[in-house]
DNA sequence: CGAGCACTTGATCGCTTTCAATAGCTGTGG
DNA sequence: CCACAGCTATTGAAAGCGATCAAGTGCTCG
């Protein structure tokens, strides 16, 4: 697999989630203590990187692509319930069997680690526990954040408010300002953004046609959108625009 | 205030949250530093413990009562992001200002510790940071397994959810078995209930007649609550009756 | 050119919300 | 002791939003 190769031999200080990564706050000798156990792996777009309920054998760093945690009740209805960017970390020390899906949404590269191996290593690195307990921390308002926008948002709030999570990510990554247009490629099909956001296909279908009609964005083809005025798309959030890009 | 004079010369080693709150791990001499620092505070129903956007100068546990996080919208909408029950724990170290409104939900006595000697506490104690990042991973896990609940299912399947985890806490706090029929006392309005669901008062309100009408529950007053059939319960909520108890 | 997939759009249905009236309970004061 | 305010909860009727069912478009790839 070419991808593969591609990542086969990086070492971690040319890692580009470095920084960011629960290895962020490692010394050297600690990085080289990583870097003897790690491995790479990648996925496919689409592909099922860990079921439900199997036993996990590793843990890890997505290092590229987008990957999704998804819960799937017994008639079918499946929610999202997060969103695995570049830097994020897969996998619960201490647990033994998947309580989620996780799947490749893009391609996806991972930076992995066997399992015991890394809970022994966390247990003599409080650095790496640190850093663990900082990025779980702001899952955990990610999670909460998105419980407002599933239990109290419209339709129309919920596709606004996922378009402007995406754009802010995207212009810090670009270091682009925060002035003037946004744009970016839609990460996600309409069915994981239905599922992201607890709608159907349908009705996200309809209501980016209708945020499209109304110049909030702008769209060419189905993927590539540009956001004119990044205000006005978190006042469609139901954000305050003020504050919401402390967050 | 009675309450809190009750608390006021509680150690540690009495303590009910002593083995499931951020201390669980401690050794004895740890907990003495601990018991150095701390200082208890109570709070009615009703009452706001932390305003959202205020800054936090404490952190600390839940000993007793229910507290809940909230978060607000600007035209009023609310969404409850997070129940919190004896020994969980309030306040991020290292964050300056409230995410959230904490409020009491029923009378609460917290064990709480001023956020810069606790901060310190943390750095020189791996057995409190390495239970918070437990405590953390398992809210996590609660708030994604409420993204489900918020995201995809039905109003008579919410109110279910919500009887089901209220009932085998208590279940389990009380250690009966969870064969034979399952009797406790609501600790929400149907307001707050609604606020946890994402529905209305109305609606909670039909769905919880509903139930009764069809034999899951039974009602004594409006808060008085028994499970003749906690499977026929979980069934309702949409969970596997099987699988459902392992969580 | 046709199959397959992602997406769009239309029409209808039904669940939850909204608006509104009422019941039951508790505490207060004449 | 009763009247009444204030609160929580229930119930009814109507409206609205998103789901469902269904058809059609546009694109890519064999």
């Amino acid at each position: 697999m070419t991808l593969k190769a591609l990542y086969e031999h990086t070492n971690c200080e040319e890692c580009p989630i470095r920084h960011r990564a629960v290895c962020a706050h490692c010394e050297k000798d600690e990085l080289e203590a990583l870097e003897k156990i790690k491995y790479y792996r990648s996925f496919e777009a689409g592909q099922t990187i860990i079921w439900s309920g199997d036993p996990m054998n590793f843990v890890g760093s997505v290092v590229s692509g987008i990957a999704s945690l998804t819960q799937t009740m017994e008639d079918g209805r499946t929610q999202m319930v997060g969103l695995l960017l570049p830097s994020d970390f897969v996998g619960r020390p201490g647990r033994e069997t998947a309580p989620y899906d996780v799947q490749a949404t893009t391609d996806v590269v991972m930076c992995c680690f066997r399992k015991k191996p890394f809970e022994e290593m966390m247990a003599s690195t409080p650095h790496i526990a640190h850093r663990l307990l900082q990025m779980t921390l702001d899952e955990l308002d990610a999670a909460r954040e998105w419980m407002l926008v599933l239990g109290r948002k419209t339709a129309r709030e919920k596709i606004a408010s996922l378009l402007s999570i995406i754009a802010r990510r995207d212009a810090s990554v670009n270091k682009t300002g925060i002035t003037g247009p946004i744009v970016f490629d839609l990460p996600l099909t309409r069915e994981a953004m239905a599922d992201y956001l607890g709608l159907t296909l349908e009705t996200v279908s309809r209501q980016i046609s209708a945020l499209k009609k109304d110049t909030v964005i702008t769209l060419e083809g189905k993927r590539h959108v540009t956001i004119p005025d990044m205000g006005r798309l978190m006042e469609e959030a139901g954000d305050d625009a003020d504050g919401g890009f402390l967050v």
